[in-house]
DNA sequence: TAGATTGTTAATCGATTAACAATC
DNA sequence: TAGATTGTTAATCGATTAACAATC
């Protein structure tokens, strides 16, 4: 697989369980890991867990392996999370609420840097000693604060108009929790939480796996 | 693609993405669509759209294309959402709680039956119309009532023993909301909800953008 | 009948796995 | 040096796209 230009998709939606198993295994005071043995522990082949990394360079070292601190350190690095980044929240219902109050983003260097809606009831009210703010001050705070991920959880009609606005302002990686689909400009990257579709696969799997 | 036999888990994903472009045209009081025309809104080719229909048998029509409302209702089976399923939630934290308000699984068919924690801070309290109940209910809850899927919404260190627990008790489906990964029998069906894995995909793709 | 569009086969593309020479 | 394991090329597998005969 050529790799080194341009990594297939598919390796990238590899990369976060790579380092979620190396993290486990840096815990675990582990110091060194062939492919083979990752192989046995996340259950996929040496052959593609070599490839994978491949396409970032060479990481590993004939006859001994992968050191597990530093690959760990080179996928942060890949997934960008050596560093502090900044999201902010738009909605303030369950699943907004939810998420600012998740804790394991943190761990993995992400910060909500602030909340929004519209919502008079929600507006001034306090999660996680951030305050949520009407959208209209959007665009201020937009200007003020350097943010990279906006997390979209805003009812479905709102959707559209909300994505739209928040892009306008210069947002240019969305977080979607709306079963809507987003039309946005190509330099827009948006990432799909669709719950409704994963339960409906869950149980598609299910039904399936029960006719047996 | 001989799909005839065993459906490849590629087209099962994207099912429920058909489902909701057809309940859109059927709300929007379009009764006929070609594959051409889906193929155009859904920016997927028609011949996707027609190899993956041809999985389940021919529902369209040389020359008229598809009956919309018939699709609908066919992949509405499919899918298995033409009948009420029932689901469970373990652990009323954030994103317990947030999944028991969500309300678009009710459009879908499914329905929260019982929801339960450990802590008793919260068991008692309700949500939705729903008494939190304690861990030690579930084995007679599940006695009574017929559950296929268990959301496990429980904390990481939690998981794995709150896992083990919910299959032996005989749920099969389980759709898991910790980043902890579930090692099962091959006859319980996972679906995960990685959610810091998601943002870091999204953050690597953002941050790949950016470098051109 | 003529036109349109499916269902399906064949061709292409990409991703995964196997194999092995390079090398620590 | 001998053994182990990578990095990488080649083979296989599966999924996507193209093409077109069947047919409404």
């Amino acid at each position: 697989m050529d790799c080194k230009r341009k990594v297939p998709v598919a390796v990238v939606r590899r990369l976060p369980r790579y380092y979620r198993y190396l993290s486990d295994l840096l815990k675990a005071g582990i110091t060194r890991i062939s492919s083979h043995e990752l192989s046995l522990k996340m259950r996929v082949t040496a052959s593609q867990i070599r490839q994978d990394f491949n396409c970032f360079g060479g990481f590993g070292q004939q006859g001994y392996g992968y050191n597990v601190e530093f690959l760990y350190n080179e996928l942060k690095k890949i997934l960008g999370v050596d560093e502090k980044r900044y999201m902010i929240i738009i909605g303030a219902g369950n699943i907004g609420r939810a998420l600012a109050r998740y804790d394991n983003f943190e761990k993995r260097g992400f910060v909500v840097s602030g909340i929004f809606d519209v919502n008079p009831d929600i507006v001034g009210t306090e999660l996680r000693d951030i305050k949520v703010q009407h959208m209209d001050n959007l665009k201020d705070f937009l200007k003020n604060n350097k943010i990279d991920i906006a997390a979209l959880c805003v009812p479905y009609n709102n959707t559209h108009s909300v994505a739209l606005k928040v892009v306008e302002l210069g947002i240019k990686a969305i977080w979607n929790f709306s079963a809507m689909e987003l039309d946005l400009p190509q330099d827009v990257i948006v990432e799909n939480v669709h719950l409704s579709d994963n339960l409906m696969i869950l149980l598609y799997k299910y039904l399936e796996s029960s006719k047996e």
